[in-house]
DNA sequence: ATTAAAACCTGATATTTATCAGTGCCATAT
DNA sequence: ATATGGCACTGATAAATATCAGGTTTTAAT
């Protein structure tokens, strides 16, 4: 087991140059890189919880975080999937309010926080990152759009085809004919991705394969025909 | 018929206080307040159209505005009501998207347009302004979310009492012991609002009218039994 | 005032989706 | 090696929801 704290440099970063920090002054990313704190986390751990209330943001640089809500203490709602560039928590560190969701590692993860501080210097002193962050938050917005249109006039079928192509632009990637999506999903998750039940999910699945329009292997749903898929999806966007 | 221009002041306008406009300077104010363009719509007007390009942003002065999304040419999803004091056509303009939603008037309503030159005029000199966008942003995210847990984990009952009790949030006045919601919607609206046919509207508005939770008149709903709709929506926010 | 169109309403039925019950598989901890 | 718990799977059934068909009322236009 490795208990050595890890160096990670913000300014060769390879996340950061896809995110809120792209365009950064070289002060503010040395400011970013000597203030940060670094922490790897086991899978299944918590970054922060609904309710709590925020005091900074994180930054994933390797792994993946599923965000989630549990709803009238029942069933629970995955809100986003973060990978690898991805910034969580700066929703409500600006709405001021306390944490609306719970972020969760889904695999080993590495994770960089930022205190709410640093953020407002550096907004202070470099205004572009209050432009992409408002970027960024407008495309999550949109994300979110899409979804509630889907969740309201969509059957579950459609959904589900809908979702794996969103993992695929998330987390896909080509091998020779077909496209693996790199994050590993049990079916209840997929299903509150989704609002369904788990056990539809596994009907799903098993049409889906059946129908040659995906394979698994090792937990790992892989694209076999996308134009079908995209076609079930029935897609507006 | 008044076919006159409409003379309206930025700097005593009530709803700029409460927006994203709120702690801006003295001469950005003055500057909003010469390049505004004010214009009067009549009920059923698109301010902007699905798919066109954002040039600037809409400030709802008087009236109502519905955004709408119409997934798979088929049926259509209310995404959010703006009424006096809100922005619309900000996120399109920060993601650099066309506009993922159509905007169109439920009353006859006077709106600003402010152009994305004075925007980013205004960011320039005013760096809050972007602080507040954010804000802005972040709060509809989170509205945002919620939705998307509701359609994801509840029936439509209580999506449908949830709606009622956001739409308190929004229009609502109390008037002695009931409060009535200040916005004339049809019931494919509201179906479209909380993803439910229109006739299942009806059923559940008969309903709730008749276990004594909502009234009518004059096609506007008031809240009689504010804590027992309450129950019914099985809120955890 | 008359007509047309839109919105509202109701019941019956079809479809979708959730739930339940039971089984098997597989990873992992003892 | 074997127990154990979590996940995957399947079929049957129940519940939620959509759709359809037929009305009535309201609203707007001529």
């Amino acid at each position: 087991m490795n208990h050595g704290k890890i160096q990670l440099n913000c300014h060769t970063c390879e996340g950061r140059k896809n995110g809120i920090f792209c365009d950064l002054s070289h002060q503010g990313i040395e400011n970013l890189n000597v203030e940060k704190i670094t922490n790897k986390y086991k899978k299944d751990q918590n970054l922060f919880v609904e309710g709590n209330s925020p005091f900074g943001l994180y930054c994933v640089h390797s792994g993946k975080v599923k965000l989630t809500k549990t709803n009238s203490a029942v069933r629970e709602t995955i809100i986003r999937l973060a990978g690898p560039g991805e910034v969580l928590g700066h929703r409500s560190l600006f709405s001021e309010t306390s944490y609306s969701a719970t972020a969760k590692t889904l695999e080993d993860s590495v994770i960089c926080f930022v205190s709410k501080t640093l953020i407002m210097k550096l907004i202070q002193s470099d205004p572009h990152l209050c432009c992409n962050i408002v970027r960024n938050i407008s495309e999550q917005m949109g994300a979110a759009e899409n979804r509630i249109a889907s969740l309201s006039t969509k059957p579950q079928k459609e959904r589900f085809a809908e979702m794996l192509l969103l993992l695929k632009e998330a987390f896909g990637e080509k091998q020779d004919q077909e496209i693996k999506l790199n994050i590993k999903l049990t079916r209840e998750e997929m299903g509150s991705m989704i609002g369904a039940a788990s056990e539809n999910v596994i009907r799903l699945i098993t049409e889906f394969k059946k129908n040659g329009l995906i394979a698994e292997s090792d937990k790992t749903i892989s694209i076999l025909n996308l134009a079908k898929l995209e076609g079930l999806a029935n897609l507006s966007y």
